[in-house]
DNA sequence: GAGCACCTCGAACATATGTGCCGTTTCCTT
DNA sequence: AAGGAAACGGCACATATGTTCGAGGTGCTC
């Protein structure tokens, strides 16, 4: 009883997912009686408290579909974020930064807090080339990263090389006088050019495999 | 003309983005109207036409709340599938498979389509030590898997070994009369059993990067 | 059986919310 | 400057939708 749903409740749990993943939006609680077959919005109503009450789902009174669902206890959904997948790395072209972005410009990719560390102004961009397979990065993979012109030696950053004109991913250590840029590929080796021809654009939070 | 939002618009969509990542439901008009400070309801409607028009929200009429957010042309948004993580792999207990499996009785996690595959009935599992290091996946890392009791030679399946009592991440081959289970991780040896000794209990479509 | 907590009904109500109408304004083309 | 399409404003209307309330069940304990 304590932590029990009722089968009534277990379906509108149910119901609640499949028309969320269906349409993008709650369902009204009209909606819920119909396709949980309830007989009135009251019994919905009422279940909808008991759910809330035990942490299954947010409520927003007196607005209509207003209905987030969460996890029980400590297992709290994810947030999920929207952050645009600015294009390709690795690819001959500087990588526009946030400033510039305009919205709806990009495709957007849905992405957890957890990913994106609860930085603002994330973005992603899809790997192209193998040189951080060791970093179990591989070509096609999405890298999520947060916008900096700075970076401390060790980090995996995103650098626009300006004589090369092109953005690449790579780990960045000061070697004396000289920046070197490490691919995270044994097979590969690294980068030495001078801090007037690397500009850091931004650092990996987190990679997404897509590639299979 | 042809495909340029007003600034409006822009601030449209932004706001719907906004707005949805952080009450996961959509706005109503009075919503929009307020939030991106138009004059009149009928404006936001009038735009939200354009905005349809061009494929960048669905919408359902006469539904409250009923706006979808799209992507323009053919960056379709990514469709969101929730699945459950039903626990760890390589740990000593089996799997509760599916048919068992009760609404808001596990973590659930949002994936995108690409990652299941479409596949029905898809759950998640949180990998446990580095033996599919090769394949990309590590410690901590979520694989997506497609309930099966079968498979062919070469696949990556998550099986039961009912005399050691525990499941574990391997990929799969017949070998004469028994059967060999190798790990993705050149470190480690394969195991070789018996068919009465396993029982197959998903095929491997996806994963997700976690550790970091 | 009384008491009580939990659940169900059905209907009415209040308001949240999408839509339509029509005149006005803005902006561009000729 | 004239004309027209595109965009805006304001308002009222219809309905979609959450809420309330009293009455009625059910199942349990004492």
């Amino acid at each position: 009883m304590v932590d029990e749903l009722s089968d009534k409740q277990r379906r509108i749990v149910r119901f609640l997912r499949d028309f969320i993943d269906d349409k993008d939006y709650p369902p009204s609680i009209r909606d819920i009686q119909q396709g949980c077959d309830i007989s009135s919005t009251s019994v919905v109503d009422y279940n909808l408290k008991r759910l809330e009450e035990r942490g299954y789902i947010r409520r927003d009174r007196e607005v209509s579909r207003a209905i987030e669902l969460l996890e029980p206890s400590g297992m709290r959904r994810r947030r999920v974020r929207t952050i645009p997948l600015m294009g390709k790395i690795a690819a001959g072209s500087p990588i526009p930064m946030p400033p510039d972005t305009l919205p709806a410009e990009y495709e957007q990719i849905e992405v957890t807090e957890e990913q994106t560390r609860g930085r603002p102004g994330a973005f992603a961009l899809r790997v192209e080339g193998t040189s951080m397979i060791d970093a179990l990065i591989n070509d096609g993979d999405i890298v999520i990263l947060e916008p900096t012109s700075s970076c401390e030696d060790g980090e995996m950053v995103a650098v626009w090389l300006r004589g090369e004109n092109e953005t690449t991913l790579k780990k960045f250590f000061h070697e004396g006088d000289r920046i070197r840029l490490q691919p995270m590929n044994t097979a590969m080796d690294p980068i030495y050019t001078s801090p007037d021809n690397v500009e850091v654009q931004g650092r990996v939070l987190a990679s997404i495999r897509s590639s299979w």
